[in-house]
DNA sequence: CCTTAACAGTGT
DNA sequence: CACTGTTAAGGG
């Protein structure tokens, strides 16, 4: 295109005239107007208009107009000239898009469900506003959106976190990694490696090796992390290798620096972008190579439409421009793992620590048995002894409570009845200042002084969460100097990097909280993790409790003993003999992977086989089981294609923000036939009578679906 | 999403 | 028959 525009004369007219109409898509987010529209191209915009293109264009009989995306060029009216319109202008600032993102886009609209125009504003660089409703505005919702504004994190200095690897020649393996790639690459080979590597392995300084070999080769790298909050203490390694061509790319950037890291990418003073999920779609034009660190984090899939897994579109964005994939973890997911044995990855290992530390030892406690001697608190005996010993030495002690929410609720001990959030079906939460709050919709009021049902005044809250063990751990330790870091302690700005920093610099001894604990840092004088709960992670509701819980163990024993002193991991469990917990006391990836794969296997989950879970959303209870029952139906006459569906179910939370949740699951063993089976279902849900007789009900898709619906 | 035309109900 | 509110259809 660059090159064409600067020819003259003669193919100058030519390509004007044969591109005279655009396919442009609406920036507006509804069904009824997900396909392309044909506009004219007025002459003196032809230049610069292009697949991608951000156009402005008259529609309907609105007065302003719209922006839309070019998705299409064509010389063929489709229909009367007289009813196409011109294109109004081209937005030049806003960064056209290569037809490969638009492709893309394309491709996750058919994986993922939803509108194209859904797809295209999670692939392109523009911002869009995400309208509500015009129902009554509903106060939590705005105190809820200022919230989620608020953590913009300040990635405070805590220079004292950092790791300590210096920075030593490649051991063997790291060098054999690194070279496999190497060679692999030069040779024009593309594959996707599965870059095993225990905790202090080494990873980033494979990944530093792999991506200075793309570089060389004129390419350019993404490479993925699970959460912004790890941007600033990953950003260091490759700034110190690749300087300012490295930039970083998320969600909390402004409009004015996305923008400028946009153009300077498509410009090539940037080759290395760094960045959760959306830096996936940075416009480079000749990618060589994807990173996904952390690989089994399940942060990559995304919660709003298109329901994405950042693993698979970083596969198929790859697989585009002819780039290679290197996937890393301590943990693999058992996804990647079936993969690898499959023969589709190539596994490379790193398996042992750059420092030859040695694992820790662990020790899976039974609390039956705690039960039984007549100890109910949550802290065993010999977690209470290891504590104590550790503060006698002055060594440091991390406790993990994996469990969010539960805690807090309140009922009425004389009835029973909990106090549920009218709009949600869920149990309220108690906060410090005694107000109640719902942990999905920001709904509140005052903690009632008698219980609704029955009258009594005998209500109250249980707070078995980390608030409650902070207080028997300053009951058992009067002198221990205890920080607790879970959803509530860090809900202000800087508040995350406070405490940890605190710790660091051993200004505590026991850093108490959920699994946001677990997460890259290292504490070189924490000698002792406690898993106070193994179990609440085992159960979380979805077919993964296993894999998580092996995850969270395993991670967890990585933060013991990252120093000079052996560290040491005490596991408390209610089930000491499942195989996620024994498998973890030992970190053996392999032999959890099989076990877990036999299960799955045996019980038709991901990933060998897949599900479709079809989500309806109806404002009106009868309307939306009729819905779900008729959508089942559907399925069910589909039935020749090897697929499993499921009676139509209510949501675990039956009601969300005053929408009647149902569900419909779907099984099959190939993914594509389920993506057949969507396409099946959005057709008949878009056409009459289905779209006129439920018109208060919405259907969303979610593939292989995380948690609870 | 936004506008309009069509339609139904209400009021003079 | 004019006025107002609710609904369905269409947009290039």
């Amino acid at each position: 295109m660059q090159r064409a525009r600067r020819l003259s004369g003669a193919w100058k007219g030519l390509i004007r005239k044969a591109m005279q109409y655009a396919d442009i898509i609406i920036d507006i987010s509804h069904e009824r107007l997900d396909r392309s529209f044909q506009y004219r191209i007025p002459e003196e915009l032809c230049p610069s208009i292009r697949i991608g293109s951000v156009v402005a264009v008259p529609f309907g009989n609105g007065a302003r107009n719209r922006q839309g995306f070019v998705v299409g060029l064509s010389d063929e009216p489709k229909l009367p000239e007289e009813k196409i319109r011109d294109i109004v202008s081209v937005n030049e600032k806003k960064v056209p898009v290569e037809s490969q993102l638009i492709e893309l886009a394309g491709w996750m609209r058919q994986h993922y469900g939803g509108t194209l125009t859904q797809s295209l504003s999670t692939v392109l660089p523009v911002k869009k506003k995400v309208q509500r409703r015009k129902i009554q505005p509903r106060e939590p919702e705005a105190e809820r959106a200022e919230a989620e504004k608020l953590p913009r994190k300040s990635d405070g200095t805590n220079g004292s976190l950092a790791s300590d690897d210096a920075v030593p020649p490649l051991n063997t393996a790291q060098q054999n990694a690194a070279d496999t790639f190497q060679k692999d690459y030069e040779n024009g080979v593309r594959k996707t490696y599965l870059l095993f590597g225990v905790t202090g392995s080494g990873k980033t300084r494979v990944y530093l090796e792999m991506i200075g070999a793309v570089l060389a080769a004129g390419r350019s790298v993404i490479v993925l992390i699970p959460e912004i909050a790890l941007t600033r203490q990953n950003i260091e390694r490759f700034s110190e290798r690749f300087g300012d061509r490295v930039a970083v790319l998320h969600s909390r950037l402004s409009d004015g620096e996305r923008y400028e890291v946009y153009e300077r990418a498509k410009r090539g003073d940037i080759r290395i972008v760094l960045g959760p999920r959306s830096a996936l779609f940075v416009p480079f034009s000749s990618i060589g190579l994807i990173v996904v660190d952390e690989e089994h984090e399940t942060s990559y899939k995304s919660e709003q439409v298109p329901k994405y897994h950042a693993r698979e579109v970083a596969l198929q964005r790859a697989k585009m421009a002819d780039a290679s994939v290197v996937l890393g973890s301590a943990t693999p997911s058992v996804d990647s793992l079936l993969r690898v044995k499959n023969g589709e990855y190539q596994m490379l290992s790193l398996p042992q620590r750059v420092k030859e530390r040695p694992l820790p030892k662990t020790t899976i406690v039974d609390m039956r048995e705690e039960l039984k001697a007549g100890n109910r608190s949550m802290i065993s005996s010999l977690l209470r002894e290891k504590i104590a010993g550790r503060l006698e030495r002055q060594e440091q002690v991390l406790l993990f409570l994996n469990r969010r929410g539960m805690a807090g609720f309140v009922s009425c001990r004389s009835c029973g009845q909990v106090i549920k959030c009218p709009h949600c079906d869920v149990s309220l939460h108690q906060h410090r200042d005694g107000i109640l709050r719902c942990h999905y919709c920001g709904h509140n009021e005052p903690q009632p002084k008698t219980c609704r049902s029955c009258g009594s005044k005998y209500i109250g809250g249980f707070r078995a969460g980390t608030q409650s063990i902070e207080n028997l751990l300053q009951k058992l330790y009067p002198k221990a100097r205890i920080l607790r870091m879970d959803a509530d302690s860090t809900k202000h700005k800087g508040d995350h990097d406070r405490i940890l920093s605190q710790f660091a610099a051993h200004k505590a001894d026991i850093l108490l909280g959920t699994q946001m604990i677990v997460k890259g840092h290292d504490f070189s004088d924490v000698t002792l993790v406690g898993v106070l709960a193994a179990d609440l992670s085992l159960h979380g509701g979805d077919y993964t409790g296993g894999e998580r819980t092996f995850d969270l163990l395993v991670q967890a024993g990585g933060r013991a003993g990252r120093g000079e002193r052996q560290g040491e991991v005490i596991v408390q469990t209610y089930q000491p003999d499942h195989y996620a917990i024994t498998a973890a006391a030992k970190a053996d990836v392999n032999g959890f992977a099989e076990r877990e794969l036999a299960y799955r296997s045996l019980l038709r989950y991901p990933p060998v086989a897949h599900i479709l879970l079809v989500q309806i959303f109806s404002g009106d209870p009868e309307e939306g089981q009729a819905a779900a029952q008729e959508i089942h139906a559907v399925v069910a006459a589909e039935k020749g294609k090897k697929l499993s569906v499921a009676k139509p179910t209510a949501g675990m939370i039956a009601k969300m923000k005053d929408r009647y949740r149902f569900a419909v699951y779907i099984k099959a063993a190939e993914y594509d036939a389920l993506v057949g089976v969507k396409d099946v279902i959005e057709a008949h849900t878009k056409e009459e009578p289905f779209a006129g007789r439920f018109s208060r009900t919405r259907v969303f898709f979610d593939f292989d679906p995380l948690g609870m619906f």
